[in-house]
DNA sequence: CACCATTGTCATAACGATGTAATATTTCGA
DNA sequence: TCGAAATATTACATCGTTATGACAATGGTG
C-alpha cells in the first residue's frame, strides 16, 4: 500500500539521505545512478514517482524525463526535479518536458515529504465502491454511511470495516484469526479475543433495529453473517 | 467548465511555461505570439482573461490591450500584463489602458493562479453558475451570497468554495487531502490539519442559524455534507 | 503607511475509538 | 447436574483523531 519511489540521483550520499527521508514519511523506494538503470528499474512494475536529479552523468535529467513522456508505459508517472539553487532559468525548460514539480536544492525534509504527499494525493484513486446491502441493511462506503430501513446507526471505524467485510461475503464462516487479517490487516499484533468485543459492539449498533442477528456465532469456528430468514 | 485563457507572448518556452501552469490549476488555453495570431483566434468564441506581455514584436502589449479596449466585442475581458523587472514605470501607463492586473516575471505559478483566479472571481465567472441550496440553506455564486431562511450569512473567501463544494456534492464523504484538491486546488502545499480549520470556521458562521449540523465529521475518513433528516 | 481581513499553522483541549483484562453467561459433554 | 471450554459483556486505560483558540504572515485597502 505504500506509494513506490524512484530516485534517480548520481550521488550517492545525496541519493541515500533521500532515501531515508522517504522511509521516514513511510514510502517505499529505489534507487538509481543514472538514467541507465533507472530504464532497467521501470521495466519492473513501475514507481508511482520519480525523483529526478536535474544533472545526470550521460543522459541529463530534463532529456531522460522526455524520453519517460513519450513513452506510453511511463507516461503517466509523476515527476519532481531536483535542481541546484541557480539553474531557475531552466525551470522553463523543465516544466516544457512535463516534469510536475521542482524541489530546489538544498531542500527540507518536510518540503521534499510534502510535494511528494501533494502529487501523489493528486493521483490517487478515488475509492468509489459500491454500496452493499443485506435485507433493510444497507452499508454505502462512499457515503460512510450505514441504514436499516432508512434509519442511520452509528458506526466506528472498525466496526464499519467489519461490517462491510461481512456484507461482501456473506454467508461463510471466518475465524477470528481470518477476520483480523481481513478486517484488521496482515501483520497486526491483537488478540482473538479482541474481535469478540467488536462483534458484540457491532451487534449492539443494530440491536435497536433488531438486525443484530445477522451477525451469528458459530461456537468453535468463528463468526458469520447471513441474511435473516423467513422463521418456520 | 473550466475558463478558457488566451496567451500572448512571444518566447515560445515561456509561452508553453505559462500554458502548463495554466493547465496544472485547471485552465484551458489558447496561444498567440503576436496581436496578429491573438486577433484570429479572438474572432472565435472569447476567453474568459487574456495574459499578455508587454513586449510583444510589432503591436506591443499595450497598445493591443488598448485596442481590444475599444472594441464593444474584447472591452469586458480582462488582461493581466506580464512585465520584466524594472518595468515600473510603465505600470502606469499600462494601467491607463485598462489592464486588471500585473504580474511581475519572474513570477511563481502559484502567484500567477492566484491573481488569476482574483480576477475570474471578480470580473466574470459567476453569471453562469447557478445557485445552490440545502434545506434552509442557499447559496448563490453569481451574487457570491448564502443566506439561511433568509438571513445573510457572512463568509470568507475559502469558506464560500468550501460551502459551495459541499453543496454541489452533498452526502459523500471526502477525504481531507481530497478536500484540499478540490476546494484549494492542485499544486497546493498545505497541511491537511488546516482543513479541520476551515471547516471550524464554516460551521461557526452557520452556527447562529442552527444549520452547523450539516457538516458532519466522520472519524478516520473526512467530512460529510448533508441536509438534515430525521434521526433513526 | 497603518489598518483590516484572510489564511495557514501550531499548541492544547476535548473527544472518540480501541485493545485488553476481568467477569458473567452459555454451551456441551460426561 | 456438574464442570470445563467457549463466548458474551462490561469496565477501563491508552492512544489517536478532531475541535478550538491564538498567532503570525500575507495581501489588499484606504
Amino acid at each position: 500500500m505504500a506509494a513506490k519511489i524512484l530516485v534517480v540521483e548520481d550521488e550517492q550520499a545525496v541519493r541515500e539521505m533521500i532515501v531515508f527521508v522517504l522511509s521516514q514519511s513511510g514510502y517505499e523506494s529505489l534507487q538509481a545512478e543514472d538514467a541507465v538503470a533507472a530504464r532497467e528499474l521501470l521495466t519492473g512494475s513501475p514507481p508511482d514517482l520519480i525523483l529526478m536529479d536535474w544533472m545526470l552523468p550521460g543522459t541529463s535529467g530534463v532529456e531522460f524525463t522526455r524520453e519517460l513522456k513519450q513513452d506510453p508505459i511511463t507516461r503517466e508517472i509523476p515527476v519532481i526535479m531536483l535542481t541546484a539553487r541557480g539553474e531557475e532559468d531552466d525551470k522553463v525548460r523543465g516544466l516544457e518536458c512535463g516534469v510536475e514539480d521542482y524541489v530546489t536544492k538544498p531542500f527540507s525534509p518536510r518540503e521534499l515529504a510534502a510535494r511528494i504527499k501533494v502529487i501523489l494525493r493528486r493521483i490517487a484513486p478515488h475509492a468509489s465502491e459500491e454500496a452493499v446491502q443485506a435485507g433493510e441493511l444497507m452499508l454505502d462506503p462512499s457515503s460512510h454511511r450505514v441504514t436499516v430501513g432508512g434509519s442511520e446507526v452509528t458506526l466506528g471505524p472498525t466496526e464499519f470495516r467489519l461490517l462491510h467485510f461481512f456484507l461482501t461475503h456473506k454467508g461463510k464462516v471466518y475465524s477470528r484469526a481470518r477476520l483480523l487479517d481481513k478486517v484488521w490487516g496482515t501483520n497486526v499484533f491483537i488478540e482473538e479475543r479482541t474481535v469478540d468485543v467488536h462483534i458484540r459492539r457491532l451487534r449492539k449498533a443494530l440491536e435497536p433495529y433488531s438486525a443484530e442477528g445477522m451477525i451469528q456465532t458459530v461456537r468453535g469456528s468463528g463468526y458469520r453473517f447471513s441474511e435473516p430468514v423467513a422463521a418456520g
